[in-house]
Parts: structure tokens; C-alpha cells; sequence
DNA sequence: CTGAAAGCGCTTACAG
DNA sequence: CTGAAAGCGCTTACAG
């Protein structure tokens, strides 16, 4: 039951191990082996039951043409879907995905990326922890082809693929003024990651330019204590007189609030009008037709395979800043 | 910025790729290398930032410390949960998961297998797709390891972890019995797959036992088709005269059954009680407590990779066939 | 305690 | 049109 391999087909038909590598990777033609033997070759390729070992062809070539995907947590569906379509487009070009996940963890992320990279990935996809700015970094700095994805770091010099936070921010809030809104609020998490910046800037551009700020309506909640800081911040905010607005800066803020509103007041949106930032499946099951600014997740994959793909086969080193454009569902 | 090897090392230390090689994994005690040689050699390697190619580890060593895991749709909260469990565990052992998606497609699921195979994954844990025996079966005589999660073939002597779907849909139904309903209806996958027919025989066993068996309440519906037919099915169940209870043998049939019902009358709840298999996010927006069957998923994946290690590291033969009991939650 | 050498399975100049 | 040989970066008997 041992692996049969090249030099087994070699040996069975008298040949050498160049004629069969040749044949085998349909180099023929170029190759210069004859159609005849040619055919030998494969035909006891077929009966031997071969199967290349792309490892020893990956030493050999120094390449692997496998990319690591690194997602800050793959249970959350905004993640599962951009891996599973960046997965399904890879494919299609002959590359291999290794997805890992990071839970936010930015140790982890670097354990993560060490260990695809003594697996001799050819290039990562990231979707970066808060604090992982300081590996990226050095990772950027160490040639290894990277692309950054839904969020960056603008102090490095870096390809990244994500949508444009502000402007999207910016049209879902003019959405919620053009509505009549003149109280809105944004919930949103606290932290330092730049698309979050940009988000609250889009939303606290739009409501200036109505003449409409409140630097009271808006709340940051923590990550790791969702639930809670939502319910404090969406209490504050009901209490808030006229309150006719709430844009959430994520659907995972969206559904905690959503949550705990339903159980506070039913009467709500007819109140409130709500925003969110991507789509969740219990909007289908709120008493509401939610509105919100959907990424493009397929673009967005597609787009960071072919980067990061140019990347490694041309050696391109140029930074390809792609920032897509959102789309408003209401 | 060629990558440093070992020989670099050797070479910059005047000694042999041998002993660099001894140290690096940390074997110089049973080695044999000198202490003062040994820190030197780390001293060095450090200097250079040597990183090790896995690689040509795997070639020579003959094994790569990676498992294919191959679950049937990455974007579904269930096998996505899994996948992080599965993940989490064998990273502590050392392994790599590479994680792959066949969207229930066969063929898909046959290419998936072979490019991982070449890429000389150790083993295999799987979600068989419905018309995968066959190639399953292939590849379990060829003697890779493999661990079926979540489904199975009894016909094909394999591993496989999975819960008791036969005992816990009987203990499903038996809590509607409990609750009083007389006219329980179930709603499942049209399928072959055989942990589907053990959760309808789990029903029919519970209904019969309680005389309250009626074949005209068993609906099956299509997975690609689920929302047209899970409506089409609650319709024909909504006109039955006194129906009490709808078993869902799945939270995706569930979620696709509550949406509908909830459209269509919205006091549905108080006359109809639910079960679900599995937990999922919108049973927190239903105006009703929807209980659920729900699978020890970090125990299946821990049990899942111990399995598969097992076999790797032992080259075990033996089938194991682990069935873990799922909890009500009411 | 340390080194020289073979070999994992492949690909790719080079020679003929 | 085909073969002999080197080498990718490792590990592991074997010899000393």
C-alpha cells in the first residue's frame, strides 16, 4: 500500500523519472516526449493508481500555491461567507485555502501566521486583530506577499480589499435624515481598527452637514461584552426625548440592540427607525423591515484572491488599495 | 532574502546540518549535542530568524501534521461552530486544519479529497455528502485515516462521531407527548442519508409507542428547495383539524417553518408547540420559547480529532463508532 | 559528542 | 525525442 510515484511508473516502464514528470504535468508538447510513450505513461499512471505528492513538488518548485486565510472568527457569518467564497474562487485558480481563525486574538493571529508560514504558504489574506499592527507590519516588511481584508492600517504600507466605511456610513445616515430623522443615535464598538473610525466619522459628517450632531448619541459598546454594554447604551438612549434614529455600525450591534429593544418596548420602531451595517437572519423575524448597507462579500473575495495571486506570480509589490462600494437595502 | 535553512546555520557555525537539525528540535539530550554547541546553534538561528520548512520536514518524515476537515457548508452555524471546536483542539495536539466545504455536493466533495490527499493530509475528518458512499468507501480501504462527523454509512466500516439521532429525536418527540400534544407532525429532510432516517425512525417510535401514530403528519421537504416546500408543508399541516406539535429534524427546516408560520397567523404558537434539533439565533426574536434537542458540538469535535490522532499516530485499524447523547433545553 | 551521507518525491537545466 | 544528475530543506541511521 505504499504511495506509488514517478520513479515507480519510471521503473515499471523503463523510462526515466524526467519523461514521466514531463507527462504527467502535460508538458509533453513543449517536453518534447513522443505521443506514444506519452500515452504508456499515462495509462500506467491510471493503472498504478498514481497521485502526485505536491509536497515534494512544492520544495522542489518553491511555491505551494496554497494561501492562508486568517478571519478574526470564523462562526461569525460575515467571515463564514467571505471565506467560503473566497475559497470558492481560489479554486478555480488552482490555489489552496487554509482558513484559521483568530478570535480577535492578536497572540493568536501571530501563532496562526507562523505556522501557515513553516508550511510554506505563498501569501495570506487577513482580516487583522485591533492590536496585530505591529506583526503586520513586520510581516509586510518581510516580502511575503499580504492582503489585508475588511480592515486596514493606514500608517502601513499595505494591499488591502474592503468597502469604503465612510462614504457607506456617510449615505446609510443621510438615509436615516432623508426619512425625516433628527435625533439619531450610533451604537457602535469601541475600539481602534480604522474601518470603525471611519464609519463613526461617515456618520458623524452626515449628521453635522444636517445640522443635527449630538456628541450624547453616541455609544460604544466593548466586543467581548456585547450583550451588556448594548443593553446600557440602548437604556440610555430611550430615555433620550425624540429619539428617531439608531444607526448600527455592525449587524452584531444591530441584533444585540435589536434584541433588547424588543424585549423593553414592542412599540419601538414604530418610533425608531433603525440602520444596520450587513444583513442578519433575524431581521427576517423583527416586527420591522430593517434597512441596511450590505458589503459586497463575493467582490470583496474575488478581488483579494486576484491581488494577492498578482502578488505572488508577478512579484508584484505594489499596494493595491481597493475600497468597494456598499449597497443600501430598505 | 532567500530563507534561511539549516544549512546556513551549519555553515555559519562551522558543524553539520545534523546536529543544527538535533537541536532545533530540541533532541540534543538524546542526541547527543554538547550543551555550549546547543545554545550557540539556537543563538544562531535566532540571529539569522531562522524559520523551519515544513515542508521538507512533512517529505521526509513521511506525515504533515495536517487533517483535511471537509464539512458540507462552511456558512452554516452549525458545521461553522464545529470547524472553530475542531480547530481549537487539534491545534493544542499540533495538527493543522485545513478546512474545506462541498456545499453537499458529491463531486465536489471527491476533488476536495484528492487535493488534499496530494497535499498528504494524515488523515481526514468528514461530512459526508448524500451520495458520497461510494467514494468514502474507496477511500477507507485506501487506509488513510478518516473519521465521519455528524453523519454516516452503516453499510461502510469506518469511524464516525456522531450523536444518538435515533434516541434523541425519541426523546424530542416524547417531550411533546409530555406536554400533552396528541397530533405531532414532523418536518424533515427528503433524503438518504442515514442519520435523517434514524431521527424519523426516533419520531415514529415515540408516536407509536403513544398510539398517536399518523403517517399523514410526516412532511419531508427538499434541501434545495427548502423555503417553497417547508411553506407548502406547514400549509397542508395548519389545515389538520387539532394539530398540537411540529417536530423540526433540523433549525434550518425549523427557522424556515417559524418564518412562514409567523406570516401567516400569529397566534399559531399557542395552539401549536415546537421542537427543534438544534439550537439557532432567531429563536430569540419568536414570540415563543422554541425548545431544541442541542449536540454536544466541542465534545464531537474533541472526540472527533482524538479518534483520528489515534489512528495516525497508533496506525489503528479499529473502527470506532462514538454516538453522544444531545440535551433537551426547554 | 559530532560529521558524512542517504533519501523523502519531485522538477529542471543540461547533454546527447 | 530521452536520460543522468543535481537539488529543494529536512531527518536519521551509521560511523567514528
Amino acid at each position: 500500500m505504499a504511495r506509488v510515484s514517478i520513479k515507480d511508473i519510471a521503473i515499471a516502464l523503463g523510462v526515466s523519472n524526467a519523461t514521466v514528470s514531463l507527462v504527467i504535468n502535460g508538458k509533453e508538447k513543449e517536453g518534447r516526449v513522443g505521443f506514444e510513450m506519452a500515452e504508456k505513461i499515462r495509462a500506467k499512471a491510471k493503472e498504478l493508481n498514481y497521485e502526485p505528492n505536491n509536497l515534494a513538488r512544492s520544495l522542489r518548485i518553491g511555491r505551494s500555491e496554497t494561501i492562508g486565510l486568517i478571519v478574526a472568527d470564523i462562526s461569525n457569518i460575515f467571515f463564514a461567507t467571505l471565506a467560503f467564497h473566497i475559497q470558492e474562487y481560489a479554486e478555480k485558480l488552482g490555489y489552496t485555502i487554509v482558513i484559521t481563525n483568530t478570535n480577535e486574538d492578536t497572540s493568536k493571529m501571530e501563532k496562526m501566521i507562523q505556522t501557515l508560514q513553516s508550511r510554506q504558504v505563498d501569501g495570506f489574506i487577513i482580516v487583522p486583530t485591533e492590536n496585530g499592527e505591529e506583526y503586520i507590519a513586520k510581516l509586510v516588511k518581510s516580502k511575503i506577499p499580504v492582503v489585508l481584508l475588511d480592515r486596514c492600517f493606514p500608517a502601513i504600507e499595505t494591499s488591502h480589499v474592503m468597502i469604503d466605511n465612510h462614504q457607506t456610513s456617510y449615505l446609510a445616515t443621510r438615509h436615516l435624515i432623508a426619512l425625516g430623522c433628527k435625533k439619531i443615535a450610533l451604537l457602535t464598538y469601541k475600539n481602534k481598527l480604522h474601518h470603525m473610525a471611519e464609519r463613526k466619522r461617515g456618520y458623524v459628517e452626515a449628521v453635522q452637514n444636517a445640522n443635527i450632531f449630538d456628541a450624547g448619541l453616541i455609544k460604544e459598546v466593548n466586543y467581548e461584552n456585547i450583550t451588556e454594554d448594548t443593553n446600557n447604551a440602548i437604556n440610555d438612549l430611550l430615555k433620550i426625548k425624540d429619539l428617531d434614529g439608531i444607526f448600527f455600525s455592525t449587524d452584531s450591534v444591530c441584533v444585540a440592540g435589536i434584541k433588547y429593544m424588543q424585549e423593553t418596548d414592542k412599540n419601538i420602531f414604530k418610533k425608531v427607525n433603525l440602520m444596520s451595517f450587513d444583513r442578519n437572519e433575524i431581521f427576517d423575524f423583527v416586527n420591522y423591515d430593517v434597512p441596511y448597507m450590505m458589503q459586497p462579500l463575493p467582490e470583496m473575495g474575488r478581488r483579494a484572491i486576484d491581488i494577492l495571486v498578482n502578488k505572488i506570480v508577478n512579484k508584484s509589490n505594489t499596494s493595491e488599495k481597493i475600497e468597494l462600494q456598499a449597497s443600501l437595502h430598505s
